[in-house]
Formats: C-alpha cells, sequence, structure tokens
RNA sequence: GGAGCUGUGGUGUAGUGGCCUAACAUGCCUGCCUGUCACGCAGGAGAUCGCGAGUUCGACUCUCGUCAGCUCCGCCA
C-alpha cells in the first residue's frame, strides 16, 4: 500500500531541523530508520541525507491515523506533516543533532513499503563486501557512504572553482579513441561501421590536451574519466576518474606552484583545513635512497641505511658477493624491536620475500651486547661501524637486505611501511604532502632489452641531461613530477618536449625508427610542425585524493558504483554476454575454445 | 599468471572427525506495552554449513578441485 506525495512539499531536511524550528509546522519525506512502538506511542526515527529526526506518532489522531502508522517498517519512505517541539524535560538524546526536539505527526503517509533490507542500513555495521556491491543502493544509503560521496562532490567542485577562477577552460575530449601501443592494457570498442576495427577508450586524454595547447588553449583542465584494462587493487579500478590539466609558456616551477596552492584551496573549501605550501621537493634518488620507493611516507622514520662500504670487506661471503656483482646491502633500524620473536622476525622475512628479497637478516641489540646468527662473520670493528650508521640502541632490531637496488629497494621500502603500521608510528592527522622530482627519463626493460619512456615518450628531459640520451640513458633526469599525499601518488606530470630535435632524439633510445614514431604518434607529430609552444601539465587521480581525504582505505568507498576485483558489477552483473545479433552487426565470432 | 586470507539462518559470528536433531547476537513475524532513542517483555519462524568430488562406519570439521569476495606480487607509459 503506496500512497502518492500529491499535495505535499518537503519543508525541511531531517537532519536540519533544531530549537528554531520550535512551533513551525514542517513536512519532512525520507527513510525509516528505526521504529520504536511501545503500543500506545510510536517513535520513529526519520532518515534524509542531512540526518535523522524523532517523529512522534500519537493514538489520539484518530484510528485510520495510527492503524497506518502501525504497519511502518524500517525503511518505508513516509511524508510525514507536524510541528516541530521541544523534547519533554529530561527526554533529550544529546547524541543526535536533532536531539533536543521531535516531530508530532499529524499526517503520515507511507510513499513506498519496503522489504527488510539484506543488511541494516548504518555507519557500525561490518557487512560482506559482496553484499554491499551487489545491494550497493543500499550500501549508499548509509551515512558514511552518503558523507563520502559528499566529499567527492565538494572536492570537485572546489577543482572546478580553482581553475575556472584562474584562466582554466574545461573542455571534453573524446571516450572513442585510438588505440595506442604503449602503456596500459586498452578497453576495446568494436566499430560497426567499419569492420574489424576497434576505437579504444582512453587511458588519459594525454595527447588530446597536448593538441589543446597546439590548437592554443593555453590553460586547459577536464574532470576526465579514464579506462585502463589492467588488474585491479584497492586504490585501482578499470574506471577511474583524472584531474588532468596543461599549461603552455610555462617552466616546472610554475605547473608545481599553481597546483600545490589549487591543492591547499581544494583542502580548505573541502575539509576547511589549511595546508602549508610549498611543499617539500624530494629527488627521485633521494626518495629511492631513504625510503626505497618512489612515492614516500614521511609521516614516520625508519629510513633505510646502506652499509654496503661496511660490509663488503667482511667473511660473510653471501653479502660480499651481492655486493661484487654490483648489489648493495641496506638496512631498517626497527627502533625498540629487540624484543620481537623468532616468529615475528620469520614473518617479517616472508614478507620481503613477496618482494624478491630472499632473505632478511637481522641484529639484536641487548644490554649484553649483539645477539645475531650472521655476527660471526664480522669483526668487531665492522660491527661498530654498522651497528653506528645505523644509530642502533639496546632495544633495536636492525634488518638487512642484499640484493640488487631495486629489489633491497622493494623489500626494504615496503618492509618500512609494514613496520611504520605495525608500530603504530603513523600519525592518522597529519597530511604529509610532498613532490617528488628528476625522475629518471628512461627504464630499462629487461624483458624487451630496450630503453622505455619512464613517464610516456613526450616528457622533456632536464635540458643539461640531453647529451646523456645517447651516451648513458640511465643517467638522463626528465623534467616529471608526482604529488604524494601520505605515501600515495596522487597526481603525475611533466613538462613536455616541445623541440623537433629532442623528439627525435627520444624517439631514437626508444629504438623508434621515424616511420615508426610516425605511425604510432603521426597526429601530434603533424600537429608539433605547425607551431607547439612550450608546455607542461599534470594528472591528479581524484579517486585516491577523496579516498585520502575521507580518511578510507580504498577508492571503492568513495566511487558510487565500482567494480569488483575481478571487473564485474555485482549489482548490474556487468560485463555480460550480448546477443548474437548484437554480435553479428559487429562482425564479431567468440571463440570459446 | 601467481601468493595469502575469508565463505555456517536475512546480517555478524561460534562450532576444528561422532556431544550438531548446528549455538549465540541481531534482524524478521505474532502478542503485550504511552516517552523511547541499540526501547522492553513473551512466544515463533528461519541454515541441505559457497559449490563439486574424495577419504571415512560417520564430514560444517580432513584432502583435492572449483566459484566468489578481499589483500598483495606481476601488470598499471
Amino acid at each position: 500500500m503506496s500512497e502518492t506525495i500529491q499535495g505535499l512539499k518537503r519543508s525541511h531536511y531531517c537532519g536540519t531541523l533544531n530549537k528554531s524550528h520550535v512551533g513551525q509546522e514542517v513536512t519532512v519525506m525520507g527513510w525509516v530508520y528505526r521504529r520504536r512502538d511501545h503500543g500506545g506511542v510510536i517513535f520513529v526515527d526519520l532518515r534524509d541525507r542531512e540526518g535523522l529526526v524523532q517523529v512522534v506518532l500519537n493514538p489520539d489522531m484518530g484510528d485510520e491515523f495510527f492503524q497506518k502508522a502501525e504497519t511502518v517498517r524500517n525503511e518505508f519512505v513516509l511524508a510525514v506533516v507536524g510541528k516541530v517541539r521541544p523534547r519533554p524535560e529530561g527526554s533529550t538524546n544529546s547524541n543526535l543533532k536533532t536531539g533536543e526536539i521531535e516531530i508530532v505527526a499529524h499526517e503520515l503517509r507511507i510513499l513506498s513499503t519496503a522489504k527488510t533490507t539484506p543488511f541494516y542500513i548504518t555507519d557500525d555495521v561490518d557487512v560482506d563486501e559482496n553484499i554491499r556491491l551487489k545491494y550497493r543502493y543500499l550500501d549508499l544509503r548509509r551515512p558514511i557512504m552518503q558523507k563520502n560521496l559528499v566529499l567527492r562532490h565538494n572536492t570537485v567542485k572546489a577543482i572546478r572553482d580553482y581553475f575556472s577562477d584562474h584562466g582554466f577552460l574545461e573542455i571534453e575530449t573524446p571516450i572513442l579513441t585510438k588505440s595506442s601501443p604503449e602503456g596500459a592494457r586498452d578497453y576495446l570498442v568494436p566499430s560497426r561501421l567499419k569492420r574489424g576495427a576497434f576505437y579504444a577508450l582512453p587511458q588519459s586524454p594525454q595527447l588530446f590536451k597536448q593538441l589543446l595547447m597546439v590548437a592554443g588553449y593555453d590553460r586547459y583542465f577536464q574532470v576526465a574519466r579514464c579506462f585502463r584494462d589492467e588488474d585491479l587493487r584497492a586504490d585501482r579500478q578499470p574506471e577511474f576518474t583524472q584531474l588532468d590539466a596543461e599549461m603552455s609558456f610555462v617552466e616546472r616551477e610554475d605547473v608545481l606552484n599553481i597546483m600545490e596552492d589549487m591543492i591547499a584551496q581544494v583542502f580548505k573549501s573541502a575539509l576547511n583545513m589549511e595546508i602549508k605550501t610549498p611543499f617539500p621537493r624530494l629527488s627521485y634518488q633521494e626518495a629511492m635512497d631513504r625510503f626505497g620507493v618512489d612515492k614516500p611516507d614521511m609521516r614516520f622514520g625508519l629510513e633505510l641505511v646502506d652499509v654496503s662500504e661496511e660490509i663488503k670487506d667482511s667473511s660473510f661471503k653471501v653479502f660480499a658477493q651481492i655486493i661484487s656483482q654490483g648489489g648493495q646491502v641496506k638496512g631498517i633500524n626497527a627502533k625498540g624491536c629487540g624484543k620481537f620473536s623468532r616468529k615475528d622476525i620469520d614473518d617479517l622475512t616472508k614478507y620481503v620475500g613477496i618482494y624478491g628479497a630472499k632473505g632478511l637478516a637481522y641484529i639484536i641489540m641487548t644490554e649484553d651486547g649483539i645477539k645475531s646468527p650472521i655476527a660471526k662473520f664480522f669483526t668487531e670493528e665492522q660491527l661498530n661501524k654498522i651497528v653506528s650508521k645505523m644509530q642502533g640502541k639496546s632495544g633495536d632490531l636492525l634488518l638487512f637486505v642484499a640484493d640488487e637496488p631495486s629489489v633491497v629497494a622493494a623489500s626494504l621500502g615496503h618492509l618500512r611501511l609494514e613496520l611504520g603500521k605495525r608500530l603504530n608510528l603513523i600519525n592518522e592527522e597529519e597530511l604529509n604532502f610532498l613532490w617528488v622530482v628528476d625522475f629518471p627519463l628512461f627504464e630499462y626493460d629487461k624483458e624487451e632489452k630496450r630503453w622505455t619512456a619512464m613517464h610516456h615518450p613526450f616528457t622533456s628531459p632536464v635540458e643539461e641531461d640531453i647529451p646523456l640520451m645517447e651516451s648513458d640513458p640511465g643517467k638522463v633526469r626528465a623534467r616529471a613530477y608526482d604529488m604524494i599525499l601520505n605515501g600515495v601518488e596522487i597526481g603525475g606530470g611533466s613538462i613536455r618536449i616541445h623541440r623537433r630535435y629532442v623528439q627525435e632524439k627520444m624517439f631514437e633510445a626508444l629504438g623508434l625508427s621515424t616511420d615508426e614514431a610516425q605511425e604510432k604518434f603521426g597526429y601530434l607529430m603533424d600537429a608539433f610542425e605547425y607551431g607547439v609552444p612550450p608546455h607542461g601539465g599534470i594528472a591528479f587521480g581524484i579517486d585516491r585524493l577523496v579516498m585520502l581525504m575521507a580518511k578510507r582505505n580504498t577508492i571503492r568507498d568513495v566511487i558510487a558504483f565500482p567494480k569488483t576485483q575481478s571487473a564485474v558489477d555485482l549489482m548490474s552483473q556487468a560485463p555480460s554476454e550480448v546477443s548474437a545479433k548484437q554480435l553479428k552487426e559487429l562482425n564479431i565470432k567468440v571463440d570459446n575454445s
């Protein structure tokens, strides 16, 4: 039995009512959060997106009214007309924003009944994510989720306001685009009109925004949906939203300055938080050396210490050999962890194993000196040097990984984060912004045995490194930059190449012939023949940014309708099979072998 | 492609070879109850223990496979 809304107009959101409304006649509409039926009087907590208000349903409003009131259940949608009054002495509820008042209903309409929901619509339920995602519309009713999406709205609005106020134009770029072999795996869309041909969904608007620079729209931004057909993570969805921006006639500092100012403004508008600018800048090399990752979380210490020099002459063959083969030995001083059990250390060993470390050597610092299975390989002098370099004190646990630099960095970098979490060293209230700059322009692909672009092939090298592009590609620094917040990369970009001879050197270093470059990036290359301004830009991951702002652990909590780890939408069941007719129109046959 | 964790009434959990004819909380239904706010009280319904094989006299429990969710490695210019 559902009634119409006819003749009724909502006057207030439930959650906004307070003492100032006492005496007013109000009309509220919302969902039944909870009902308390006392036989005589029935209390209903009515919920809308602004919060809860208590509605009092009294039998003296008539039999018809009260019989209807008795049928009300959780999550029914009601319209209530009534008078706001202060709650009686002693029955106020300080846990509720609206706890000083209540609405005495004189008209009640059940706009919609509801089945019993599969889970309770409240913040403090820990329901299996399977069920949350299947009934996402119910999950999204929960106040915490509504808060997340409101924050997301406010964030995006602040972003749009900031860029508009600073002369940027929001310009849309195509969703159906050309597949490019570089980068992530493309999502493909078959063309009906051109048999056997496919569009690709954009991984980012990268080339289009550079073309907009060529076209003279010298400050561009876009809140752009991007698609990458790669495996998912807590902070990676197959479709995600980028804040994409590009500027002409700028150098690196111009981009960094305006972007950190923008972020500070966004935090101010959306969270009323003051962010100090400028952000600290760290070179890629320093980040790797000290933290083992290119997106360090600097809210705590436990930095990596290189002890290769101190260890190379020891009689510990395993370490000495690794060093002689170009490897290194680095360590972390896990302050105060000297009491870790054998099992604790085994767990950590297993943990670094994930990142390729073959072992985890350790030294326990005790009152009576050093306890360590590897101590016997070192002279007392060598041990003293290692301990002093790592500032080891009694009660500490020194942990070491010896391997090639990339493995040492990855394993100790992640071990550092794990220890930071376990030891509760991270202040969750702190916002640690920084820029990582001077990334390498190239990285070596061991499988393909060639240099590839670390960022993308249009990233400009640092001017004085250009001569190295031929002689020593690994040493060339890029004019690229990442913005890091609490150890999460929230944005990245670069100053682009705008000079032809640099671009040619770039393709040469990547092993691309002129013809190949023309085939892959022809339209951009053509455009660059017609007057291209120096330009650079950045793209932010809005999902990640909002996730951090909302203090959530996964971007799924700030995306209305996310997909599971196997890229399925449990609510709509996408992706799904399509009809034979649809396939035929597209000239597609499915190979089920 | 790989590793780990999880899967038991609607929901959250307990049960680790026979004591299970599966327990507890909550939700749901019925009745009572006029000041509750996690209302209360009484009663009731609700589960072939993710699915499929196997081991066993006997499997929620052990083994293998499989499916789903999560976390991670690879991947993500």
